[in-house]
DNA sequence: ATCAGAGTTGACCAAGCAGTCAAGATTGAT
DNA sequence: ATCAATCTTGACTGCTTGGTCAACTCTGAT
């Protein structure tokens, strides 16, 4: 009933599966964050779907999958906050358009934010190879970065490692203990 | 074999009760740590203390009890920290005092800080009750303090709450990301 | 020596879990 | 109309889980 000037109808055939992909990445990401990977259960997901717990594995082949999804999804989003440090002139407004930018992200994808907060927490033991690759590659441009304002003598000397996580911790925190703040 | 001139022996008949409910609450901190609260199972801390997992329930009548002791004994550590706001002559001895063990603490009781910080990160789902009471008491005393200061002129004047919630977030993230850090 | 009460434990159970499957519904292309 | 591919779903399965229980051992007091 109602199908017709409605935002989001069924869609084009080939739309569905994006569609649905979609849908439960969200309620995913969500039940995730509220109970962790152990607490997470298919059927809490997808009754929060409004699907068939078949339906989800349809689309996923394992909890595990799901699971990978979403925490990917979420860090391609912190990737692209990132982006700062490439398209400023300065070292001052890049650090406080990517801080501004990552903490606007944090309120924004407040379930990922938690998802990814706790996977890096436990060591992360599930997403360990993607971070590995990935997350490797883009620190290590990041410090590149650092360093060559080091060198230019456009900031004091500090351990660009220490730097981005001390960044990272304090924009992390504005999103993962919001409950208490 | 070997009982001798060992640290720790079977001792008196009524301290067995306090030695393995002590050995039980190390391993399931470890355990929830690791794992979450639904991802920790009974079998793995029983397995890890080298007792049967029977033994457990004799001790503790539930998975959520184990867990809330677990809790409840960190929280307590954590509180001991701040006993510097009392005892502080000035308001920087007092802050630095109480930032300083409580790095400590969060050293040392690693595992029992990243329990804590997963329970009140996914909003207290377990411990709400707990809280609710205890921790509310424990900042408006805090509160009460840091407002005196800031009448006195000691300190600039700002939030008591946002001071407080600052401190915390900082020390706690030395605990938390030490994986990354 | 004996005995009550604390502590120990293997075997068991019902519930809930991730994942499967085969039968059916829907749809776009012909 | 028909047909193949995509999508949907209730019913199922094998396994793991938290929790129970009754039989057992151990120990300190008498």
């Amino acid at each position: 009933m109602g199908e017709m000037k409605n935002t989001a109808r069924p869609a084009s055939r080939s739309d569905i599966r994006e569609e649905n992909e979609r849908l439960i990445l969200d309620c995913a990401e969500r039940v995730f964050a509220e109970r962790g990977f152990g607490g997470a259960t298919m059927q809490e997901i997808a009754d929060r779907a409004g699907l068939p717990k078949a339906n989800l594995h349809y689309y996923f082949m394992s909890k595990e999958t799901l699971y990978r999804r979403v925490v990917e999804r979420i860090f391609t989003i912190w990737l692209q906050a990132a982006e700062a440090f490439e398209t400023s002139a300065t070292p001052q407004i890049a650090l406080s358009t990517y801080i501004a930018r990552k903490m606007e992200l944090s309120r924004e994808y407040r379930y990922g934010s938690k998802v990814w907060a706790n996977e890096v927490m436990q060591g992360a033991p599930i997403i360990q190879d993607y971070l590995e690759v990935t997350l490797r590659d883009w620190t290590e441009t990041r410090i590149e970065v650092i360093r060559s304002w080091v060198a230019a003598g456009q900031i004091r000397p500090v351990d660009p490692r220490w730097l981005l996580y001390m960044i990272w911790a304090t924009t992390q925190h504005y999103a993962d203990f919001a409950h208490q703040i």
